[in-house]
DNA sequence: CAGTCGTGGCC
DNA sequence: TGGCCAAGACT
């Protein structure tokens, strides 16, 4: 990596600075530096586009104004606000923090990054956006824009995608940084990883501070930052169960831990538990499968194939496969044994649905109208 | 540390 | 289609 004099530090953070005053972006949440503002937007951001993040921002402002409200939210509302955001620990988190807020700090924010990184949610790089942004504090904000944006201009070898990595980023741009206007300078670095220096077609010809870009100017900045690659999603088969009468659908609340925790959803049951023998007709996993429901939740129900493909959803670590099933529940069930209720179908826009969830009833009503 | 945790957009 | 990416934090 290359080391840059006290005057071609000066120089760089004037040239960034007047480009930002210039062009930085019209974002909801630059109208103040209210900590509450920079907060939620922060957290919303977390690996989410800020086109996707705005609308989200602006409903979640009127509904929830200040770090009371969002304190006393009820959190099933507070999970329809943030339907379909994704990562949606982030949601909970967030209240827990504000909660925290209010009961040990009397609402008054803290204002060091060590006491802000105690919130829930809130780590190394959000407490040192808030910090530097809402109450002007010298500290970096490390996201993946400043490591990409840093990477180039002084050609880090350093693997971005290691944890350690993030520290080295920290105390190299802590000398970097101006004293009086380190927030700026934080949102200054995301507003140019966002466009002349983004990690795909970026513009490092027309980039305000190309002549600070030792990797442009080396003509390698193909190869920067160093990030090694995520694995690809495991393969995961299920069956999923649309048990209704009439209008009511049986739902199934997840577990309190893991993906799409606490969510209700259609019955979900994974391939792997049900065991047949190798040449198994689909008549054979039917009946494995309804010997599973009576065995684990003490229900009788009947069990029908649905035609069509089954569902495909991807996240981040997980490939999932879905085959829709439909099924109709004894009428004399006793639910005490199942973790779940019936839902009426005019009631589900009330509930926070997940993408894979809208999928499997979106798939659901498709094969009805055949 | 390495794995986990969602969704939408792009090519 | 599949892989990568987008203002990370938690376990």
């Amino acid at each position: 990596m290359v080391e840059w004099t006290p005057e071609k530090i000066v120089a760089f953070q004037e040239t960034l600075l007047k480009w930002y005053d210039n062009n930085k972006r019209n974002l909801p949440w630059r109208r103040d530096h209210d900590p509450y503002h920079i907060w939620i937007s922060e957290i919303m951001l977390q690996q989410t586009q800020v086109q996707t993040v705005i609308p989200y921002y602006e409903r979640f402002m009127k509904l929830f104004p200040t770090v009371q409200a969002l304190a006393n939210a009820d959190e099933a509302i507070l999970m329809k606000v943030w339907e379909g955001l994704g990562y949606y620990s982030r949601a909970r988190n967030l209240q827990k923090a504000a909660q925290q807020i209010v009961n040990d700090y009397n609402g008054q924010w803290p204002t060091t990054v060590k006491e802000l990184q105690e919130l829930s949610g809130i780590g190394p790089y959000t407490a040192g956006a808030i910090a530097s942004i809402a109450f002007n504090k010298p500290v970096p904000a490390v996201d993946g824009n400043a490591l990409r944006v840093f990477a180039r201009l002084l050609e880090i070898n350093e693997d971005i995608a290691k944890p350690q990595t993030r520290k080295l980023f920290e105390n190299i741009i802590k000398k970097l940084m101006p004293k009086n206007r380190p927030g700026d300078f934080n949102q200054a670095i995301m507003d140019l990883g966002a466009s002349y220096m983004s990690a795909k077609n970026y513009d490092s010809e027309n980039s305000p501070v190309k002549l600070f870009n030792q990797a442009y100017l080396d003509g390698v900045e193909d190869n920067y930052p160093v990030k090694t690659k995520k694995k690809r999603p495991i393969p995961v088969n299920y069956f999923g169960l649309l048990i209704h009468s009439q209008d009511d659908y049986l739902f199934e609340r997840r577990p309190n831990s893991g993906i799409l925790s606490r969510f209700w959803m259609f019955p979900l049951i994974k391939g792997d538990d049900i065991q047949t023998k190798k040449d198994a007709s689909e008549d054979d996993v039917l009946r494995a499968l309804e010997a599973q429901f009576l065995s684990t939740y003490q229900l009788e129900i009947h069990v029908k194939k649905i035609g069509g493909r089954p569902v495909t959803h991807t996240f981040t670590h997980q490939k999932w496969q879905i085959t829709l099933l439909e099924a109709e529940l004894n009428n004399s069930s006793d639910l005490s044994y199942f973790p779940g209720k019936w839902i009426s179908e005019s009631d589900f826009r009330e509930i926070a649905f997940t993408k894979v969830q809208t999928k499997m009833w979106e798939r659901y009503q498709q094969q009805k109208e055949q």
